[in-house]
DNA sequence: ATTTGAATACGAAACAATTCGTATAACAAA
DNA sequence: TTTGTTATACGAATTGTTTCGTATTCAAAT
């Protein structure tokens, strides 16, 4: 299998993220996380874990009894692709719309809204010139 | 059929964007944007109209022989799910990581990123208070 | 009236994602 | 060595989405 213009499904995205933030994890490592949230068996989440590696989303260390995964994808492109997917598809275009939906709702903490005004700052600097 | 809790899949996405722009329309108008972009026969955009009526994601007006439907779901609700979704699932909670990310790479226009700024004041007026 | 064209209805194939049961291997403890 | 625990492998059922072929209906044009 090769690497990965893939699109990864909503339950590998969950495993993702866990390996993005742990780095190096065992399948009951994950497991253990995810029960938290949601309930499934544990073969459920090693068939997900298996058939990512397939898909060349995770690397696995076989070298031991028990695998080691991580991820293969880059965390940054990997949310960047699936932004730019949603801006098309459900904002026909216009980044805007979705950033004030976004800040609408989730109502981000007031040093969330200073730093993403500060980037704006440095945003439309760069486009002034 | 009841209403919708329901998230629309990307076909019925691609739809629902149609309809909320033209209000009105047959299953052949909406058919004919869809083949600019993509390419499947009449009868499966038929067939996808037909499953979101029964979803309740359109109503159809079904008094002339040939239909004409409308979108039942709000858009800007819509929309404020699936980015409410969007920030779970793929940025950790954090609205904030995924504004930067989406002004990063689509970049707005000037216009746009100041009509974000005034937004932003509005918001952190609000949350002072 | 008959033909023709455009519409809907519907079943089912093709595909993809998720879930889990069961078989089997490895290994440590009894 | 036998037993119990914890792994992986793998097949297959289930569910959901997309696609399309074929039948049928309706109405306008011949």
């Amino acid at each position: 299998m090769a690497a990965a213009n893939l699109k990864p499904t909503e339950s590998e995205l969950e495993i993702l993220q866990i390996l993005w933030e742990k780095g190096k994890c065992t399948v009951r490592d994950v497991h253990e996380i995810l029960e938290k949230n949601k309930d499934a068996g544990y073969t459920t989440t090693l068939k997900l874990m298996q058939i990512m590696h397939e898909k060349g989303l995770v690397a696995r260390d076989t070298s031991a009894k028990t695998h080691i995964y991580s991820s293969l994808v880059n965390q940054e492109r990997t949310q960047q692709q699936l932004v730019n997917k949603m801006i098309d598809n459900v904002f026909n275009g216009s980044a805007a719309r979705l950033v004030m939906q976004a800040l609408g709702n989730h109502t981000a903490s007031r040093d969330e809204i200073d730093s993403i005004k500060k980037y704006l700052d440095e945003l439309s600097n760069k486009t002034n010139q």
